[in-house]
RNA sequence: GGGCCUGUAGCUUAGCCAGGUAGAGCGUCCGGCUUUUAACCGGAUGGCCAAGGGUUCGAAUCCCUUCAGGCCCGCCA
């Protein structure tokens, strides 16, 4: 069974109405875990609905939260706005500096990060019910009823958080951050407490206070999540394994949701996705894939295959160089085996069974709109042919032509050809590309390919040359000359190409060679064929 | 110190929750294919399921122990 399967069904024998929950902070530090977090969401919602379940998918917004220092993007200014709210503060401009031009239209520092990401999520095909902006919900009171059961019963809830997490808090510890006179949440500590008012002084020593039902601050993070849950009815939500860990901030939020009377959610932990490919020395060469980059390369069924194949408690190395073309081949391969269908379902062992529905499972789960039928293999261009063509074609209208010949499409392109072929090209263009698929056109014979080409073929060589020096210069002429200059001479047309394969790409194989000849340089070629022919003749 | 996860073929792994003869993909090798876009088709190769013990008629699967690797545990997702 899927693992989304497996989380709907434990469901399902908990009610017949949930709500799944997901969470960000919008500080500006998206990576691809944030993503797993959200389509594992997404997945687990799906699966609920095929499982008939009333499933409802929200997603909070911690705007409420304060910035926690300056980033490495961001100016030295920003240091004025640490422990200011994510939604109160101007976003960065291109050189990191605040932008308060945009500030007063409107774009806060939280909505300048979100809006490219939410986008992003759509294009993934994340159907998000409602966004929760937690700004908004605290000053609209949506806090309220949990701000002042956690005010009252401080006492209860500090025996909870350090029995639980087994640390100490302050003796001056409130279950409430208010906001100072300079809008700061830092610093600041708690001078007294009159239901719904929070009395306070800051640490320039002004004194203040806080209404804890009207959002003049936030509740702290322990506290905060099972408030969250309570107050909107969360009956799942997965979560980085860090707050899984034992006296993490969901042990400590299961025993305060039950104390605000409420039933936790289920629970799921996922591992952390860490970044492989470009060698071992990504992290020291500083080279990182957010989601949003990783978006500009990876076509979005593939990137949601990546989370929908593993289940949430495996780790995974994102792997962007030639991992990813094999995990692209082998979605196509599935969706393949799919259309092929299962056979005889009674003739198929239990194992097969269970290995059928998740291959369903695992490609409803990948497509971007699971309402429609995926796209049939057959008329998928697959990702490993369109890496080649997109290397050999520099014109995009000479890629469509060659896959109009080879038979792949017929027409204009239709679909997400035309973006799959632009992420081909940012992904070629990128350090992230695997070295084993970048053909390597070579100007003189390699020293490899002498040693793999024989005397013998001078002869061969020198006509072709001939031949190549003055036939029409299309890929069909060049093959003809290849093919037919081989055969006069009895020359199996395996070895002719691998000849020929060794003395352009400095290997044995590759794509089809008149392609490649023919958009290179005429003199070019003949050069190169003439630096072999050099070179074996002495 | 507390805790989580992982260990199955050269590599990536399925199967484990509900015990019943270990399945894939990639790789490798062989064969086929007279014009090869790393293609395609067919076949073969390859596992004392990390180790040990227990429960059972029967264990990759359940229980215990050990070993190895990864990760989390101030704030923060």
């Amino acid at each position: 069974m899927h693992w989304a399967d497996s989380i709907a069904k434990a469901l399902s024998h908990r009610g017949d109405t949930h709500v799944v929950a997901s969470g960000i902070t919008p500080s500006g530090e998206f990576h691809i875990g944030h993503l797993r977090e959200i389509l594992t969401s997404d997945m687990i919602k799906r699966a609920c609905k095929s499982h008939d379940l009333e499933i409802e998918f929200v997603w909070f917004v911690d705007d409420a939260d304060p910035l926690r220092k300056v980033y490495s993007f961001l100016d030295e200014s920003y240091e004025q706005y640490i422990g200011h709210q994510l939604a109160n503060i101007p976003p960065p401009d291109s050189s990191g500096k605040p932008d308060y031009d945009r500030f007063e239209s409107g774009i806060s520092y939280a909505k300048h990060f979100l809006g490219p990401f939410i986008q992003a999520l759509e294009y993934i095909g994340v159907e998000i019910d409602e966004i929760i902006y937690n700004y908004d919900a605290y000053k609209s009171g949506k806090f309220a009823d949990a701000s002042r059961i956690a005010c009252n019963q401080t006492d209860e809830i500090r025996e909870i958080i350090e029995r639980v997490s087994g640390r100490e808090l302050d003796d001056d510890w409130f279950p409430w951050n208010p906001i100072d006179s300079t809008g700061s949440m830092d610093g600041i500590r708690i001078t007294g407490w009159n239901d719904p008012i929070v009395s306070w002084i800051d640490s320039k020593g002004n004194d203040g206070q806080s209404d804890v039902t009207k959002g003049d601050g936030k509740l702290p993070w322990r506290v905060d999540w099972p408030a969250k849950w309570s107050w909107r009815g969360v009956t799942m939500e997965p979560f980085g394994k860090d707050h899984g860990a034992a006296g993490g901030s969901y042990d400590t939020g299961k025993e305060i949701c039950q104390l605000l009377g409420d039933q936790p959610p289920y629970p799921t932990t996922y591992e952390w996705i860490s970044l492989k490919g470009v060698g071992a020395m990504s992290s020291s060469t500083g080279v990182t894939v957010g989601p949003l980059e990783a978006l500009e390369l990876v076509p979005p069924e593939i990137l949601r295959y990546l989370i929908a194949r593993n289940k949430p408690n495996r780790h995974i190395d994102f792997d962007t160089g030639s991992a990813l073309i094999e995990l692209a081949d082998e979605y196509q391969k599935k969706l393949s085996d799919l259309e092929k269908g299962s056979g005889e379902w009674d003739n198929l062992s239990r194992r097969q069974q269970v290995a059928w529905a998740k291959l369903e499972s695992q490609i409803l789960y990948s497509s971007i709109d699971p309402t429609k039928p995926p796209q049939a293999a057959s008329e998928r261009v697959t990702f490993r042919h369109l890496a080649l063509v997109a290397q050999i074609r520099g014109d995009d209208a000479d890629v469509w032509k060659s896959l109009q010949q080879s038979g792949l499409i017929s027409g204009v392109p239709t679909g997400d050809l035309p973006r799959r072929l632009e992420l081909m090209r940012n992904w070629i263009d990128s350090p992230h590309f695997p070295e084993a698929f970048r053909l390597n056109i070579q100007s003189e014979i390699a020293e490899t390919a002498m040693e793999n080409v024989d005397g013998r073929d001078v002869d061969y060589l020198g006509a072709l040359r001939t031949k190549l020096a003055s036939c029409e210069w299309t890929s069909q002429e060049i093959n003809a000359a290849i093919c037919n200059e081989a055969k006069e001479r009895d020359i199996a047309l395996r070895d002719a190409f691998q000849t020929l394969y060794w003395i352009v790409l400095a290997q044995d194989y590759g794509p089809k060679l008149a392609s490649i000849l023919e958009e290179m340089d005429r003199q070019a070629v003949l050069d190169l064929l003439q630096s072999a022919i050099v070179e074996l003749s002495s």
